[in-house]
DNA sequence: AGGTATACGTACCGATCGGTAACATTGTCA
DNA sequence: TGACAATGTTACCGATCGGTACGTATACCT
């Protein structure tokens, strides 16, 4: 029988599908200047569609922002877990090297912080859709960030799982309110103060 | 020769301005649901007044935002101070008290964050009047942070200082993502933390 | 009483918002 | 060749955006 194969030719270089270029260019412009901000005519635009595209490949604007979050996702724990991968079995270091990699990432002059986070603070409704993705990729953090600090034997681990994450929380925040030179740049510093303080006997 | 007296006499106790009417309902709702949510038609229905009452008061929208972020400036201030004046010589009573007060507003189930840092998210564009206002009160908030940790008698004041900033954007964050029970609640735990560390000889 | 300045309302502006209907064009595969 | 899926084209929708021209009411002072 005939093997079923997808529509694209794996030797075909040709264009990407234009829910595709809408999705690359979305996630451009919203992560830099907000999902607020960017109406749908300007994502077609710079995209080089049009607007039905952008319909037939997302149902509305409020789910292409959670695409791109969710794609934004993805690439967040891919970070997340090549610095985890690069400490096997030592969990100060897996921190160290994620905040390091922050750190240095938020003295980017146009760094925009994270775009979960400010897709919260766009859409403070709960049940919208692009702050349900974020939401659920907090908690997911929140929940790691305290698995390793059970697994580096902090006395209050929750606690001190609790208190990385602000630390990175407000690294995001104030790495694109103060640009470079800004208090982000010492948070794996801050952060390893604080893993110290909560392994004292 | 007859004293010029102000237009609005002393007992007179009739309804306030409409610049003052349309200045507190748009602080309501900016901090609420964020400024970009929020036409100036919403503002002035809610208010009871009329748009041309707005720009009369207010050259524009952003201005208007502006001006909500400047009185909001004081009255942070004005609770910063509070928690400095009810511990007078005790920097690290001082910092505990203010942040314990911002863990426990954290835990209301419609806190919204800190306005200044939610209005620099929604408009990440240099120069932006709002934006303006919001960096000020922050790099303001920096600077008594680290006079705060160099009068504590840290080994690295600056760190220190960024530190306690990082841990406090990120409760204002992480207030508004995970609602009660969030890792917000820990935040003077953790700044506590972080200080002792940062005291070690 | 009349003048004058202040405050406010009615009605409107062009632009943009997110979203859609109807139809033409293209390229691919059977 | 003929069917199909994907995309483009054009034109449009009602709603809302921030902002304004212009007339009216009120209150104080002379």
């Amino acid at each position: 029988m005939k093997s079923i194969e997808p529509t694209i030719k794996a030797d075909d270089v040709a264009q990407p599908r234009a829910g595709e270029k809408i999705l690359r260019v979305a996630r451009d412009l919203f992560y830099r200047q907000g999902i607020r901000a960017i109406g749908v005519d300007e994502i077609v635009r710079r995209a080089g569609v049009t607007k039905p595209s952008l319909y037939r490949s997302f149902p509305s604007k409020d789910e292409l922002a959670a695409s791109y979050l969710r794609q934004y996702d993805l690439e967040f724990w891919a970070r997340f877990d090549a610095a985890a991968a690069a400490h096997p079995g030592d969990p100060r270091a897996q921190i160290a090297a994620f905040l390091t990699r922050i750190g240095k990432r938020t003295q980017n002059p146009d760094y925009r912080g994270c775009g979960m986070t400010n897709a919260a603070v766009e859409y403070p409704e709960h049940g919208h859709p692009a702050r349900v993705v974020s939401e659920a990729n907090k908690q997911e953090l929140r929940r790691r960030l305290r698995t390793m600090a059970t697994a580096l034997g902090a006395n209050d681990a929750d606690t001190l799982g609790d208190g990385l994450l602000l630390l990175i929380e407000g690294a995001y925040i104030s790495g694109q309110l103060f640009g470079a030179g800004g208090p982000a740049k010492s948070v794996a510093r801050n952060a390893d103060l604080l893993i110290e303080a909560s392994l004292k006997k």
